[in-house]
DNA sequence: TTTAGCACTCTATGCCTCAGAGTGCTAAAT
DNA sequence: ATTTAGCACTCTGAGGCATAGAGTGCTAAA
């Protein structure tokens, strides 16, 4: 960690960071001293800049610009001179109106409508990371016969979250046969999280089971495929359109390199899983990141739980020069408003 | 209809768009001449292109440039004019084998594997409306305890088609009485079209249930949820970031206004919802399509069934200047496979 | 009816200039 | 020992201008 600045220096890397996040333009010494009205002149101004142009906390576009704030500065903004910006009364209203918990008993809906605010309310996209179904602990397992030929199998977990299949059903069962080894699957599974039901437990059942009932090779069969499938989850987006209003996106190849990033759901998973510190809100500025296609861009990520358990992450996605305080402000209260709602 | 054009007026109008979609770029008399060998001078060509300017099917960006063609030159090109290319090895190959029935049972991935195919087949993005619930027949509904206070109302349509849901129960009921009900409410709806559940049927549904069997009304008021909420249906997309790499998207606001327009599902259903004309494949180009902000562009659906029934559409949308006969050919393809697929 | 030839038009490109913004340095002021 | 005023210097970006190139339309000859 680099040595902490004196105060003027801070006051004046704050002042540039404060200013080129609203203008997208470097700021010059006279710039600061005059809208930050720190009694000093723009020389002196200047002369501090220089050093703190030596000390890579800003640069210069080219020898004759304001300067800007590096990766660094932001990083020093962050954890020492940000003011944390509490919700306008509009954001607040519009988070608390589009996440009351009426009418949303589905986590699927939870969930997007959550990526909306959140991209709305910080005029940046959204990634929300959707509950681990492999982390959740099995609850129950149904079996629903359709016709002669299918049935339903509906995997419930302890988060309330929901699974249901398909499936062929080669050999007719007779209810109670069907009965019989629904009631020990339950048996066996109750509580162990989606990750510890390995394949080579799914063997071991099957063994087990195979003594007492013959038939039920497929059932199996099917119950690991379920399972399998659900590897890789699901991200929601939300406004990534609002990319498109940044400046440092103007350049339509850099545009189709993020929207690319977007299409592809198992690298924002992977991107997202990353940040997860279990705790707390986790900023990323550029380099930070370990994606190539982000590193010119922030990840600012949240975790939100029900009953303390971490169930998924909400990630907010922008340029460096994004307004910080802002957007970890909106970020704490909707993973507040999130953990409320899904603990009830 | 505007008259029909000579043969040789029809054979450099159709140089002009061949040439035109390859490019980009305006098209000259000369090259006309050239590529095309009619034999003819680039003198001659040029008097034949000032007709079918005149005639409305060319234009010229500015006096001294080639001609393009108009949305009239491309909607007689297509209605006239066209070779149906077929598929490349490569294309065919592809299309088959994302496609093939054997993994894939849950109707949401065959169609976001055909929005992936259609897209990377043709270069432009592809919309893919899913069945439509609410056309599809009812066949039946079960409800399964979970615990106390909830449940999971399961209903499964005649198209294979299974949507759930969790309810809260505030009135615990015993198994016999929730057999009693769901069995009554199967027996009368089945067969109808999820249209036809309306909200006066229920009631009266309600009424009826209500002598027997007081405790019900919540279970109603679930039902009628559930089935509005399914109004508005998903759309796929595929290949989005297609659209970035025409020149005629190389403009930010352009970009913007599209990528806005793919994050409405309800406004890209409608527009796919227009353009059924129940059969065979429909081409929209330009101001054809109702919405304003794509006209501009091409779009191209068709429809695919399950057993002689239309299921959904799927869509291709791209600049006007696009290789007609290549994505016609393609979604041809597409949508036998899919009629195929679906119906085993 | 077709074609060669030519004058004309329009765009895109590169080059130049110049104003404006901002700097760094030096010397004076506090 | 700081701070500040003043000044020369640098770099960008916008505007103006000339030019090459592509393509046309028209006229007159084939």
């Amino acid at each position: 960690m680099a040595a902490l600045l004196n105060e003027r220096k801070e006051q004046i890397l704050k002042a540039v960071v404060i200013n080129y996040v609203i203008t997208a333009e470097p700021v010059g010494s006279r710039t600061v001293s005059r809208s930050h009205r720190m009694g000093l002149s723009s020389a002196t101004i200047r002369n501090e800049m220089a050093d703190l142009e030596e000390q890579g906390f800003l640069v210069q576009p080219h020898t004759s610009a304001g300067r800007i704030p590096t990766q660094l500065g932001y990083r020093y903004y962050v954890d020492n001179l940000m003011d944390l910006s509490d919700l306008s009364d509009d954001d607040e209203l519009a988070l608390s109106n589009s996440l009351s918990t009426e009418k949303m008993r589905e986590i699927e809906q939870i969930i997007n409508n959550s990526a909306r605010v959140l991209s709305s309310a910080t005029n940046q996209t959204s990634l929300i990371m959707g509950p681990q179904f492999r982390k959740s602990a099995f609850h129950h397992l149904r079996i629903l016969p359709l016709d002669e030929k299918r049935g339903l199998v509906v995997l419930i977990t302890d988060t309330g979250f929901i699974k249901n299949k398909v499936i062929d059903m080669q050999q007719q069962l007779s209810q109670a046969e069907l009965h019989q080894v629904v009631s020990y699957l339950n048996q066996k599974l109750y509580g162990l999280t989606i990750d510890q039901v390995t394949t080579s437990l799914i063997n071991e059942l099957k063994r087990d089971l195979f003594k007492r009932l013959e038939i039920l090779e497929q059932a199996f069969i099917l119950l690991e495929e379920s399972l399998k499938e659900e590897k890789q989850i699901r991200v929601f987006l939300g406004g990534t359109t609002n990319i498109l209003n940044q400046p440092e996106f103007k350049d339509v190849d850099k545009i189709r390199r993020m929207l690319n990033l977007f299409e592809q759901e198992p690298l924002l998973f992977k991107i997202l899983e990353d940040t997860s510190s279990e705790d707390n809100i986790v900023v990323r500025i550029g380099a930070e990141n370990e994606h190539a296609d982000i590193q010119e861009c922030t990840l600012i990520t949240g975790t939100y739980k029900i009953h303390d358990k971490t169930l998924g992450t909400v990630g907010v996605l922008g340029p460096t020069r994004m307004d910080y305080g802002h957007v970890i402000g909106v970020m704490r209260r909707l993973v507040n408003y999130l953990n409320k709602s899904l603990s009830s």
